[in-house]
DNA sequence: ATGCCTAACTAAGTTAGA
């Protein structure tokens, strides 16, 4: 039975990464791919060399911060949304959205919302409650939809390796899990969490005190499917040798399978 | 309570990440 590799990964900078995404896209060839951190303007966005990897793509990029993206292999993705409803005021290019595979993809880098409290964790609370808004719309057309990207949101205690000096951060604050919470409760399936309940499964590394060499990681790349998305789920993982690669991403590749 | 490490912007030092 054939299946689809859909994958997100915060890159933390494209331009300064590409080797290393390049790297990755040839030895895993995922068959469509969220980026998050693109870190450069629309212009400087290396669709060149992604082109030359096999990818279609399309992007929405921003000066210095943040920029998203979505990559499909022997297509172009058909661009549906960029931005959320309602972004007249929106600064930030955090949402982009496209038709792949007969999957409508949503690609999302959430606000990180440190330092909280403050206005950088009101501004994270107001985008996710956008996003719920936003998820509830796509969930109620009944197409199949995967929203995968960077939340921000350690969604419980089991997604990290000791909360003791991380109980002040926006990451794991009980307002950004109750955002999550809801979320799922209109009928997301969380893939990795799905795949392996008992697992600890970690999607990024800080650079601080050696945290990839002693595995002290966060859970915080999702990948949510919608119900007639959710019932072609194979399997969920994460590609953890690319965070040990030389000048890494703080994060890894999340991906899932599902039946084409 | 803060720094640790890293990138972007810019040109030495700040901002942001998580």
């Amino acid at each position: 039975m054939s299946t689809l590799t859909f994958a997100t990964f915060n890159i933390n900078g494209i331009r300064s990464r590409l080797p290393a995404l390049l790297t990755w896209l040839e030895r895993e060839a995922p068959d469509v791919v969220c980026l998050q951190e693109l870190k450069c303007v629309d212009s400087a966005f290396p669709i060149a060399e992604i082109n030359a990897a096999g990818y279609g793509a399309i992007w929405q990029g921003e000066k210095a911060w943040n920029g998203v993206a979505i990559l499909a292999r022997d297509m172009d993705p058909i661009e549906t949304r960029r931005g959320l409803p309602a972004n007249e005021d929106d600064a930030h290019s955090r949402y982009i959205e496209a038709a792949v595979h007969g999957v409508l993809v949503g690609c999302l880098y959430l606000p990180n919302g440190n330092p909280q409290p403050g206005p950088k964790f009101e501004h994270k609370l107001k985008w996710f409650e956008r996003f719920i808004d936003h998820a509830q719309s796509l969930y109620d057309t009944g197409h199949p939809v995967l929203l995968a990207g960077d939340y921000n949101v350690i969604p419980t205690d089991a997604d990290i390796y000791n909360t003791r000096s991380w109980l002040k951060d926006a990451l794991l604050q009980p307002e950004s899990r109750a955002c999550y919470e809801r979320l799922l409760q209109q009928g997301w399936t969380d893939a990795l969490r799905e795949t392996h309940p008992d697992e600890r499964i970690y999607t990024f590394w800080d650079y601080f005190r050696r945290h990839w060499e002693s595995n002290s990681g966060l859970r915080i790349d999702h990948l949510l499917l919608s119900d007639s998305l959710a019932t072609r789920l194979k399997d969920a993982g994460v590609d953890t040798w690319v965070r040990g690669e030389p000048h890494a991403s703080d994060h890894a590749p999340t991906w899932i399978t599902v039946t084409a």
